[in-house]
Parts: C-alpha cells; structure tokens; sequence
RNA sequence: GGUCCCAUCGUCUAGCCCGGUCUAGGACAUCGCCUUUUCACGGCGGUAACUGGGGUUCGAAUCCCCAUGGGACUACCA
C-alpha cells in the first residue's frame, strides 16, 4: 500500500508548537515506510487567511528539516493544486453531486433563525445544534432552485445518515460515535466556500491520503468525516489522533503558556534538532527508552503503536536540556560557525584565530545549554575588563595571601609583550607562589583565579587564561591592585 | 447540558493489548556524594507515582463496571 500522508496548516499565524510536532510524526511516518509526505494549505478562512502566513510556515518546516515531498512548490499534477482556494470549483463539483443524489440539500436558514433553533432546542434540553430531519421535505428542492434562480444563495447541508459509526483510530482504538451524535452539517456555505470537514475529506480522497495523523481535536468531528467517505463511496483512511500539548496548567496551549511559536524559537537559536527531539518525545516513546537523537536516527524505527493517549505539558525546562545535550554534539568547527553568525557585529569573537575559536567553543558549550548564552558567557569570562565585587571575591581578597599573589601577577602580566598568555606561563606563575611566596593549597588556585580573572570561580584556568587577551589581564590587574 | 476521549513519580514516560518476571523501570527537575583544590560538564546515589471504589481471578498497574478529575467537540472556524 502507497502511503501519503500529509500536514495540512491554516495560514493564519505563525507554525504553532503544536502544528510542528503533527506535522514532525507525519514526516515520521513518512519517511519510515517510504511515503510521500504531502503540504496541503488550508485556507479556506478567507478573513484569517494569508499568504505571507503560509510562507512564514514553510521557512520554519523547513528550518526545522521538515521538507514535504508534493505540496504548492512541489505540485504533482495529479493531485494538486495544494491550496484550497484554489480548489473551489472541485467542492463545488463534489457539492453537487451530493445534491443530485439526495444526499445533501439547500438551506436559507439565515443566522437569526439558526440561533432561535438552537436557543429553543437548548431550552427543551433536546440536542443542540442538531437540525436532524428539518429540510427533508422532497417539494423543497423545486422552491430552493427558484430561490437561487432568483439571487438567494443558500448553503449547502449534508444530510446526516441515523445511524452509528466506527472508527478504528490507531491511537484511541476503537471508538464509536452514536447515531444522534451530530445533525445535518453544513459543507458548502452560502458565500459557496466550502468547510472544513467537507474539504478536508474531499481533498484527503482525492490527493488519496492513506493515513491521517492529527491531533485529538479533530477526534470527535471525524464522524462527519467517516459520513461523507461514505457518501461519496470511498475508504476512509487510517487515522491517528495523537494527544493534545497543553499547558501547566492543563489548559490547551496557547499563547500565555508562553512561547508557542515554533519562529521564537528560531529567533533564540534553538537547535532545530533540539526542538524536533523533544517534541517527538511529547507522545511519542523510543522503543529503546533513548532520549537523544535526531530525527533521522529514528524514522527507521518510528511507527504509529508507540503514541501515548493522554495529553502531555509542555515543559521548557526540559527542552532546555535537550538543547544543551544537542549543543555539546555539535563539532566545534561547526559551533564556531553557528556562533560567528549570531555575534554582533564587531565583536571581538570575529576576530581572533581559527584555533582560539575552537577552544573557545570548546570551553563554552560545557557551561550553557543554548548558543545564545554563549556570548554573554564569553563577554564575562574573556572580555569583561571590570571587577565585580561578589561576596565571593571579596572574602578571597581579604586572606593575607591574596594581596601578594596579586602585585606578584600585576607585575608578571605588565612584562608580558605577546597577546595572550601560555599555559606554560600559567604554570610558571604558578611555580612561583607557590615555591618563592610559599602559598599553597586553595589560596594558591582561588588567589591566582582572583588575580587573573577577578572572579572567585569559573572555568578551568589553564583553559581560560591563553584565551584571555593580555590586555584584559593588564587591566584587570590594574584595577585588582588599586 | 449532550457526545466522545483520557487518567503511572512535580513533569515527559516504560510497563497495560498477550494478568504473575513490578518490593513499578528510565529521563527532566530536585537533594546528596564523587570528580574538578573553583564553577560547569560528567559519574554515582536518594526523595518521589499505579485517582478512588467495586468486580473477575489463586493472583490486577495490567481485564470489566461505577465514581471522581481533566480535556476535546458541540459554528455557514480550521
């Protein structure tokens, strides 16, 4: 069996957090049993839809290596075209013929009406909202054809067959919907757009999708879908609702949970890869319990039984050590090359050796979990000249030692004539408090910290201090001294 | 309100389908120790969960029912 499956977004906002782990399973899945993974552009919402939305969506897909195989860039002829307003004439088509069989049917119902039903039917305590029987009256289809001959513009009601309906849902197993669960439901509206669960099943039969993967909101809503499979005589596919993202506080996720769109991310430099493991993990579970990789170590073993039922909290704290075990996987040429491109301009990183980059990166990523916490981490141990005066320092400088170890260093770092100092020079500074000043022990490595860094901890000296300008070292001295 | 879905450490989860191997495993967070004469990284260890009640069974986290709690849907939004 061909399978396609595809990610179908509404542009109306940025990629959400939510859309990305959807669309990250069925690219998944795709690639797991060699399938085509399609991009389909719901945007028949004319009001919320737009076009710079649906670009914006694909440079963060593609940004986090989510490439689709056919969509608007990529039509294949036999399937397209991908957005559903250009497609209208396809609902329109599909519409009719629900007509002619009887199928479906005109409603002039206006706004006003539909509430009074609704009010009056919510008041009996009946079914809201359910229209179940209303229009079957066969003379109408004769008076509907003289309204619309006459400008009316009705819309278009699927007639809703009493009976129940079965889904075998990959991930809820199987779920019955009862008979009266829902009414006759509106599939073309009167301004001739067609709605969302009526395209939506056109176009996944048409574009013969086999397996839908989507999240649970749509779980309820796809017996209106199962209806019209059958109505058009087709095979519905495979469907898999996969649990919600909600926030902390239980509640669907959405912007005052914080960061929910997958661009923020973009824009703090997160690890692309970082994102994709962490939401994988978010319902999904690795068979061997492996908690890092990316996500092309693991479409050999990705399949549609490891989805978790239950919703899960997004939770950055977490993400935020995936980030860092990505970051330190990174090879230090490449992070050099990630880092140099996030610098402002000018900074003092840009311009120093290829082999000082290295090591810099190599200091770097074992302190923080995101790239962008490396400059300021940088700035502070290399760069920064002035001394702050922590609890910490302060009491360093109060032992009887400190001051000596200083004068001594004071005067070492003002011989010095090259730009950075040695390990070996490090080490022979050291050798020399140690033997000629007589300071061993914690006051020997937390004075000589202090002198060179002005900090009471911090990075391995014999690391940090060949990446330190002399000039910091001089001016920092200086200040140290005073 | 109605219909549907869900329920294991604070969080993500394994185990559940095919009851015993579960005194419930892993990861994040947290705490402690080791390493580093500092910090971080890393290593080791601790605290911490089967929502409640019935039933089936020799035996239930695992199967069934009820309750409770959470969520989704209930649009001429998607």
């Amino acid at each position: 069996m061909t399978v396609r499956v595809r990610f179908a977004p509404s542009p109306t906002g940025y990629l959400h957090i939510g859309g990305a782990r959807t669309a990250l399973y069925n690219w998944l899945y795709s690639k797991a049993v060699g399938g085509t993974f399609v991009l389909r552009i719901e945007d028949t919402d004319l009001e919320r839809s737009k076009r710079e939305y649906e670009e914006l969506q694909k440079q963060d897909l593609k940004w986090l290596g989510i490439i689709h195989d056919e969509g608007p860039d990529k039509p294949n002829p036999k399937y397209g075209p991908y957005r559903q307003s250009e497609r209208l004439d396809i609902y329109a088509k599909y519409a009719q013929q629900l007509i002619d069989k009887d199928l479906a049917y005109y409603d002039f119902t206006t706004d006003e009406e539909l509430e009074a039903i609704k009010a009056k039917s919510e008041a009996e305590g009946g079914f809201a909202g359910h229209y179940q029987g209303k229009w079957k009256n066969p003379e109408m289809k004769a008076e509907a054809l003289k309204k619309i001959a006459a400008g009316e513009k009705p819309a278009i009601r699927f007639r809703a067959p009493m009976k129940d309906f079965t889904l075998q849902d990959k991930v809820k197993g199987e779920v019955v919907y009862p008979a009266d669960m829902v009414g006759d439901f509106v599939i073309m509206r009167s301004s001739g757009l067609p709605t969302y669960n009526y395209c939506c099943v056109v176009d996944d039969m048409l574009m013969e999708i086999s397996h839908v993967i989507r999240g649970e909101d749509h779980l309820s809503n796809t017996v209106r879908q199962l209806m019209l499979y059958e109505a058009f005589k087709a095979k519905p596919p495979i469907f898999a609702h996969v649990s919600l993202l909600i926030g902390q506080d239980r509640q669907k996720l959405s912007k005052r949970h914080g960061a929910t769109s997958v661009h923020l991310y973009k824009e703090e430099h997160y690890l692309p890869e970082a994102l994709c493991n962490y939401l994988t993990l978010l319902g999904w579970s690795h068979p061997q319990e492996t908690d890092i990789f990316e996500k092309n170590e693991i479409v050999s073993l990705f399949d549609l039984e490891r989805f978790s039922a239950h919703s899960a909290i997004y939770d950055l704290v977490k993400l935020k050590w995936v980030n860092g075990q990505h970051l330190r996987k990174i090879t230090n040429s490449d992070l050099v090359k990630e880092l140099a491109a996030i610098v402002p301009a000018g900074h003092a990183f840009l311009s120093q050796s290829a082999d000082w980059k290295e090591k810099c990166v190599d200091l770097l990523k074992q302190k923080v979990d995101f790239i962008t916490e490396m400059i300021p981490m940088m700035d502070q141990l290399i760069f920064d000249e002035e001394i702050e005066m922590s609890d910490e320092l302060k009491d360093i400088l109060s032992w009887e030692t400190t001051p000596k170890i200083i004068s001594y260093i004071s005067a070492e770092v003002g011989k010095l004539s090259e730009s950075y100092a040695s390990e070996a020079q490090l080490n022979t500074w050291s050798e020399f408090v140690k033997k000629d000043l007589g300071i061993k022990g914690k006051p020997l490595f937390m004075g000589l910290r202090a002198a060179l860094t002005g900090k009471g901890h911090g990075p391995d000296l014999k690391h940090l201090i060949p990446l330190t300008p002399v000039s910091v070292l001089k001016k920092r001295a200086a200040k140290l001294g005073a």
